[in-house]
DNA sequence: GATAATATTTAGGCTCTCCTAAAAAATATT
DNA sequence: AATATTTTTTAGGAGAGCCTAAATATTATC
């Protein structure tokens, strides 16, 4: 398994969840910043090697061997996220390009290990549940902030994005996972939600808050 | 810098020590395993890029920047050992393998927060020295077992052979970094040793001596 | 349902890193 | 010193993974 065929099994599996159907290689060369007669390519290749299924003009989904395979590598990532958020110090929004190389490290012992130096965690630091080694992955209850109707409590368990741009925003409004926020009012023209963190009011934009995940309380 | 450029420079590092002549094509093949029109191939590139000096014929050396940049590969290379061995309790013959991988990795950030972590150790699991940040590397004083005279009390310091085998007879011996070995006598015939370690007499072949690193105390 | 727009695939090419086989240079042998 | 042997380089090619441009299929629009 080279490291782009790795690549394009997490993209694939990243896309899949909640689509059932079929992934389009234009989405996955997107995902991919490549092109999408490039993702042909490889798509047939990962089909040859019954990684995939893949039906031309008709998207790519998964087999079983090919999700295991990409949840093994999100397995990896979450984990190293973890480490180097709670052994090394990173911040938040450090973790992910540095985990990005680390999820490609071979090595069942050293994965498990890892796991058994942490503490087994069920979730990395963006709030996303890590797979165990079995593949399972629980499943977490969630929606986005965006979509909670005004007057309600809620607190933040994860983020949709996860780009420095907006986990430092975050930090700076110092919101962060477990952070509980009420729903003041939401604005009608712009969708705009005005809230209340940690005493302090604020307003933020539907962007904002269409990349946060919160659970009702 | 790609991973296969990382190894060509880290092999021609070790090749050098010690020697300061041109390292040739074929013993960096051999100790790549690839073939030696394959090295000229990647010598060539290497010298358009400065990081060797390498003249037709003549063998190839590194540049300061080529070492600087080797320097930094053993680096992560020994402190990803000392991580493995003393976090994630990997035996001295099982890190090698892992280490290589690990190697890799591009982040300073994360190589001088995990060198911190570990709070800076000097040497790795086979009594090599870690270089720092700077690529300052201390030069540890020893010998070869198989160089000492009978009689003299020496301690173990390091091995020269770290391949599993090797190690895994040392630990079978109960032989490890730090051990006192006195060497009682040697035999003319086959160089063989007898020793003294932890209070148990054994005989060890000129092999075994000729790969384990030691200094007289 | 025909045509326009979009998505996808195919064809052919490029770079990287490796290879084999042949040529050239260096070294060893007589 | 001339020849034989070994080492090294060159030439040409293969597979991976990417690209652009062209062809083809699908979907949207009238």
């Amino acid at each position: 398994m080279t490291y782009s065929e790795e690549n394009y099994l997490k993209v694939i599996y990243h896309l899949s969840t909640g689509t059932g159907k079929g992934i389009t290689t234009n989405a996955i060369a997107n995902e991919m910043e490549s092109k999408p007669s490039s993702v042909t390519d490889m798509v047939q290749k990962l089909a040859e090697k019954g990684l995939v299924i893949y039906k031309k003009y008709q998207g790519v989904s998964l087999t079983d061997q090919g999700r295991f395979t990409a949840l093994m590598i999100v397995r990896k990532h979450r984990l190293w996220e973890v480490f180097l958020l709670e052994k090394l110090d990173f911040s938040w929004d450090e973790v992910h390009d540095v985990a990005e190389q680390l999820e490609h490290i071979k090595s069942d012992k050293l994965t498990d290990k890892l796991d058994e130096f942490l503490e087994f965690p069920t979730e990395d630091p963006h709030g996303d549940p890590i797979p165990d080694k079995e593949g399972n992955i629980k499943k977490i209850d969630k929606k986005l902030l965006s979509e909670v109707e005004a007057g309600k409590k809620v607190i933040c368990v994860g983020v949709k994005d996860s780009s420095p741009a907006f986990l430092q925003y975050l930090d700076k409004q110092q919101i962060a996972l477990g952070s509980a926020i009420d729903i003041i009012s939401k604005e009608d023209f712009d969708m705009s939600l005005t809230l209340r963190v940690n005493d302090k009011q604020m307003t933020v934009s539907n962007k904002i808050a269409a990349n946060l995940f919160v659970k009702t309380v």
